[in-house]
RNA sequence: GUGGGUAUAGCUCAGUUGGUUAGAGCGCCAGGUUGUGGCCCUGGAGGUCAUGGGUUCGAAUCCCAUUAUUCACCCCA
């Protein structure tokens, strides 16, 4: 058997790569328009880093990472997601000295080691945006209106914004009190992980799946009913800046982030049409994160896109991807002497910045106009013995299969005007 | 980690109750008289029938295992 790509891995062909180039096109647009700049980090990260800013007892980081040693004997993980890098550069390269707030946009590749099914793939991309250093309600109003926008932009309709909010660490540990002492006489009842939760991480049961667990859930106290009046405030403020725009939602008191570093304001946007649980993008604010990093404590709010997600979804509603550049001309060639003008004038053709192919097969005349047929050319020129000494060939339109004769010196020329 | 489906040419798939050199459409290459695509016609290349075992006189076909893939659960993008 060939060698295939790995589990939960695959290639974007030639086919399909006109899709990726425009949607990162367009979310970079939006993204610079906002007044966020476009950041790079690595594809790994010594494994400390996410094991701290993802947080240890997420499922990413207890079973899902690619995890190795170095040659060097460091662990090292392959990003899982883009947050906890762009937030260790914000650290590293002093950003804190920049002015605030700092707005960083990233278009990467991640890794989780995951059972692949639809829209679920092993490495995958994701575009993101980090707002750093403001802790305003309108700073996650703005990240929000950026997926908003974003989606509108690119013909995207139907996904729905579900909103919660997590709280702060504070009213989060009066909370889990709360909910252990409304599940202790129900706990015993409940699955072998619901068990572990009620020590480590209570507020995870509420995500449990199991029926019976639901079952004992169906009255439990939600978190948002009982948030501190600081987070309060702020989640109302929230909702009215996005009613003020005008960017509807839905509150979902079931939303707890997968990763640990969120505070206050979590959010997801919803597909119904593909499949599983048609996340296309997650995001909240994540006041903690900076320090717990080791920075100074600065609070942020971001957001992850999944572009497989987004894609799948696009292809479900019908939207219509801007084609591929199709070349302007091809030109053919018999025999040797007109192979060398067609060098020459290609050569020329192309640094006038004309998209031009030309044959390098030495195939017939047939064979070459085939070839071009299937390129999509606009025009095509044949050169041969007669074209040379006459320095005139037929120019002829692909579409409607009419045939101009042409002087080659003013060829150039020509074409150069066509496409202008 | 758990459960189900699938695996035949580059792609989409046929392949009858197990029976000779495994097929089609599309795609690719070439030709249909001298140098012009699309339509049509002809020909060609391309498959250890996922892999390894087993049953059988005989396996693409039946059985087992492995691998891959896909869908779902969990969880997430």
């Amino acid at each position: 058997m060939a060698i295939q790509t790995p589990k939960g891995t695959r290639d974007i062909l030639p086919n399909e790569i006109h899709k990726w180039n425009y949607v990162e096109k367009e979310f970079a647009i939006i993204c610079k328009r906002f007044g966020y700049q476009e950041i790079r980090i690595p594809v790994f990260e010594y494994t400390e880093l996410f094991q701290r800013g993802v947080g240890d007892d997420t499922d990413i980081v207890q079973k899902e990472m690619y995890t190795f040693n170095d040659k060097g004997g460091r662990s090292i993980t392959l990003r899982p997601e883009g947050t906890a890098g762009v937030v260790r550069s914000y650290i590293q390269n002093g950003m804190s000295s920049l002015p605030q707030p700092v707005k960083l946009f990233y278009q990467i590749t991640a890794y989780r080691y995951e059972q692949v099914q639809q829209g679920r793939y092993r490495e995958f991309h994701q575009f993101g945006a980090e707002l750093l250093g403001a802790q305003d309600a309108a700073a996650d109003v703005e990240i929000i209106s950026i997926l908003a926008l974003f989606f509108e932009k690119i013909g995207v309709k139907n996904l729905i914004l579900n909103l919660n909010s997590i709280g702060c660490p504070e009213c989060r540990k009066a909370y889990n009190e709360l909910l252990k002492e409304y599940l202790s006489d129900k706990i015993s009842d409940m699955c072998d992980t619901c068990k572990t939760r009620y020590d480590r991480n209570p507020m995870r049961i509420l995500d449990c799946k199991v029926d019976s667990c639901r079952a004992h859930l169906i009255n439990a106290p939600a978190l948002l009913d009982h948030i501190c009046d600081d987070c309060r405030a702020h989640f109302e403020q929230v909702t009215h800046k996005l009613e003020t725009i005008g960017i509807p939602y839905n509150i979902d008191r079931n939303i707890v982030r997968g990763l640990d570093y969120y505070t206050k304001t979590v959010f997801e946007f919803v597909s119904e049409n593909i499949g599983t649980k048609g996340t296309v993008c997650g995001g909240g604010r994540y006041d903690g994160l900076v320090e717990e990093i080791g920075g100074q404590p600065t609070p942020g709010v971001g957001f992850a896109l999944g572009v497989e997600r987004l894609l799948l979804e696009m292809e479900s509603q019908g939207i219509e991807f801007p084609e591929a550049d199709a070349p302007d001309i091809y030109i053919g060639a018999i025999g040797e002497r007109a192979g060398q003008v067609a060098e020459k004038l290609t050569w020329q053709l192309r640094s006038k910045n004309i998209y031009c192919i030309k044959d390098i097969m030495g195939r017939s005349v047939k064979a070459q106009m085939k070839y071009a047929d299937k390129l999509n050319v606009r025009y095509t020129l044949i050169l041969g013995d007669n074209e040379i000494d006459s320095n005139k060939a037929r120019l002829k339109d692909m579409k409607t299969g009419e045939t101009k004769d042409i002087s080659l010196d003013t060829l150039i020329d020509r074409l150069v005007k066509n496409k202008a």
